[in-house]
DNA sequence: TAAAGTGTATTAAGCATATAATACACAACA
DNA sequence: TGTTGTGTATTATATGCTTAATACACTTTA
C-alpha cells in the first residue's frame, strides 16, 4: 500500500485515484478482492466513512463490485479497464499540455524537459508549490 | 482578462495561478498596475474578499507590491519573475511525469502523446473527470 | 469640500470535506 | 451459539473556502 496522501485535494478523491492507478497497471487483477473498507481506512489512517464515499464512488464507476457482503472486488469488465488506464494518460497529457502552452513553453522544449527529468529520482526532484 | 474558473481547486489559488502565468509571459510587466480587488472581483464574478486573499498572498510572495492605497503593481525583481515561470514549468513536468510512471507509460510513449496532442485544439481534447 | 475609488479589516452564514461515534443486517467461523 | 468481520447508514462536529455585508482610513478628483 503505497500511497501519499496529499492535503490539497480530497482525501476520497485521491484514493480512488490510487484504485485506478493499481487497475490500469495490472497490479489490482479482474475479479481480485481489496481491503475492506475498514481494512483500507486502517492502513491509510482515515476514517471509514471516508475510505466508504471513495468505494461507493467506485461502484458508481463500475470499477468495483460487491456481492452481498464479502469484500468488494475489481470489475471483471475488460472494457472499464482498458478505458481507466487511457482517461489517466488523456488527463494528465491535457494537463500537463496546457500548463506548458499557457506559459509559453515550445513543444521542443515540452520535450526536452520530459527527457531530462523521466528518469530522475523523484526524490531529487523539487517543485510542487 | 481570460480566465476560467474551475469549481474543484480554491478560487484564490486559481486567480494566484492566473497571475503568476500573466508574469512568467510578461504579459504583466514589472511595475505594471494592475486591477485593484473591487475591479478584479467584479470582473471575475467572485467576492472582493476572495481577490483580496489572492492579492494579499501574491503579496506576500513578492510578485506584486502595494504603495499607500494606490493600485497594486507587478514585482519589479526580475530574480522573482525569472523564478516564477521555472516554477510553473518544473511544477508542470514534475506532476506529467508523475502521472504516466504511476501507469507505467514508456518514455517514448509519452513524448510520442506529447507530440501528437500539442498542437490540438483544446476544444476538441477530452478528458478531465 | 464632497464623492468616488483605493487598500484593509471584521463578522456572519453556507457548503463540501473529513472525522468521530454509533448502529444494524448479514455471513463466516470457531 | 456467539464472535468477528463484512457492507451500509445516520448524526454530530470541525475546518477550509466562499460569499455577503459592512466598516474605516486615505487619495484623487470633480
Amino acid at each position: 500500500m503505497n500511497i501519499k496522501l496529499n492535503s490539497r485535494d480530497p482525501v476520497y478523491i485521491q484514493v480512488i485515484r490510487y484504485f485506478k492507478e493499481q487497475i490500469a497497471t495490472g497490479i489490482l487483477e479482474p475479479g481480485q478482492e481489496i481491503a475492506s473498507r475498514r481494512e483500507l481506512a486502517n492502513k491509510l489512517k482515515i476514517n471509514p466513512n471516508t475510505a466508504q464515499r471513495a468505494y461507493k464512488e467506485m461502484e458508481e464507476q463500475g470499477l468495483i463490485f460487491t456481492e452481498g457482503n464479502l469484500p468488494s472486488r475489481i470489475t471483471k469488465d475488460e472494457v472499464i479497464i482498458k478505458h481507466v488506464r487511457e482517461e489517466l494518460i488523456l488527463e494528465a497529457v491535457n494537463t500537463f499540455i496546457a500548463s506548458i502552452q499557457s506559459i509559453n513553453v515550445s513543444l521542443e522544449e515540452a520535450v526536452e524537459l520530459i527527457k531530462k527529468n523521466y528518469h530522475k529520482n523523484p526524490n531529487e526532484q523539487e517543485g510542487n508549490q
